[in-house]
DNA sequence: TGTACATCAGTGAACGCGCGTTCACTGATGTAC
DNA sequence: TGTACATCAGTGAACGCGCGTTCACTGATGTAC
């Protein structure tokens, strides 16, 4: 057997999945906060201790959520893209997948722990995820004139890593970005509730409004 | 003396203060999850049971923050508006008073507590909050004609206790507001740290794209 | 103004609790020859 | 295939800690007459 598949890693890896499927339940019930080591091992059917095997720490735990809230989001933006969706699709693609747990979404775009810094990797995520953003904006036509803005975004090209996108592009990319979570952090932190509105609908048409106001005619 | 100015209560309300001001302090330096009383009534110089002549329990401690903050910001925002400010100038009051303390602005916008409902008069200076906007939006000339968005709101204006408030209006503070907190929560929560960008500029940008979008010659 | 009483801020000791984490161990699973 | 050894998942007892909170109290401040 290969040193990947062996049945005692194959274990592991479920073992440890079902530990922070737990974490994540906990999360989702009752906030981050109340996240606790010993309760996780009690709904996982064992002793406190015994899951010093799989994390080295609590922190190490959480660290581990938010990568993996990071990398699900990546992921899910990818196939989206890659299943042919264009930038609209691409929104309701994030749309949903913070929807599906809104707990994993504030994971990464919540309230901030000062002090925090997040592990090189997830940071290495994050940039993936705009790429992503940039790739499905690439794909449009860059109307309109450069901006005093758009000029300013030479020093953020160079972070992008690709030479080619114009700055008009970044800067559409960074409009949509913001905007999105604009909406879906009010959303999902319950701002809405009670204004008898449809936050679909918000969304959807600030959606068409963005498209509208690049169409090449206006 | 009268009964709202005894010594008393003078003294009562400053020992409050200041717990609360550590209370912040804290956060700000921890998060909320390190907020403890104990520490808390050291810092004040104070035994830790004293705290509870003041507030009946750590819940209570943070409610009356969150109350805080709502407060503070309503407050800000009006004032800024009696001051004479238009939109724009409402955007950069808040968001001076958000980079004034990210974690305060987090105690109102960032992660929500699952199942934690906050009392009756924070959603009440919400409302406050929203009629500032709208009523600062009033002020500008309503242009372009009703989408399918606008339509739906209807609903929202019996929210809004405001029958006379056209629809087009509300939907651009909403729009205003969703976008405002889309800066806002990316930039106070360092997503776009590293990045080689200036949020400042992208803020300015995107309100001038704001009040383009409704230019009357458009 | 003086005295008697009521209010109330703050203390110190004590509580039970659940937390994260350590340690020495047992027993099952995997590996080498 | 069988035996000897190594690895490692998981247990149970124990730890120290700091937490929020309670209680009975002391002493200072305010009130009434």
């Amino acid at each position: 057997m290969s040193a990947a598949g062996t049945a005692r890693e194959r274990y592991r890896s479920q073992v440890s999945e079902e530990i922070k499927a737990r974490a994540r339940e906990q999360i989702a019930t009752a906030g981050i906060s109340a996240l606790s080591l010993n309760a996780i091992a009690k709904h996982v059917g064992m002793s406190g201790p015994g899951l010093y095997r799989y994390f080295a720490s609590r922190d190490d735990l959480i660290t581990e959520l938010i990568r993996d809230a990071y990398r699900s989001l990546a992921d899910t933006m990818r196939a989206s893209l890659d299943t042919g969706a264009d930038v609209t699709g691409l929104a309701y693609a994030v749309r949903e997948w913070a929807a599906q747990d809104p707990q994993r979404y504030f994971l990464i775009y919540g309230t901030p722990v000062p002090g925090y810094h997040a592990p090189e990797d997830t940071t290495r995520i994050s940039s993936e995820i705009m790429a992503v953003l940039i790739e499905a904006f690439s794909a449009l036509p860059v109307e309109g004139q450069d901006t005093a803005f758009d000029a300013h975004l030479a020093s953020h090209r160079e972070w992008a890593y690709d030479d080619s996108v114009p700055e008009a592009t970044l800067h559409r990319c960074l409009s949509f970005w913001t905007r999105l979570h604009g909406i879906l952090s009010l959303e999902l932190a319950g701002h809405f509730t009670g204004m008898k509105f449809d936050p679909a609908l918000l969304f959807a048409d600030e959606l068409a409004t963005f498209h509208r106001a690049a169409e090449p005619g206006r």
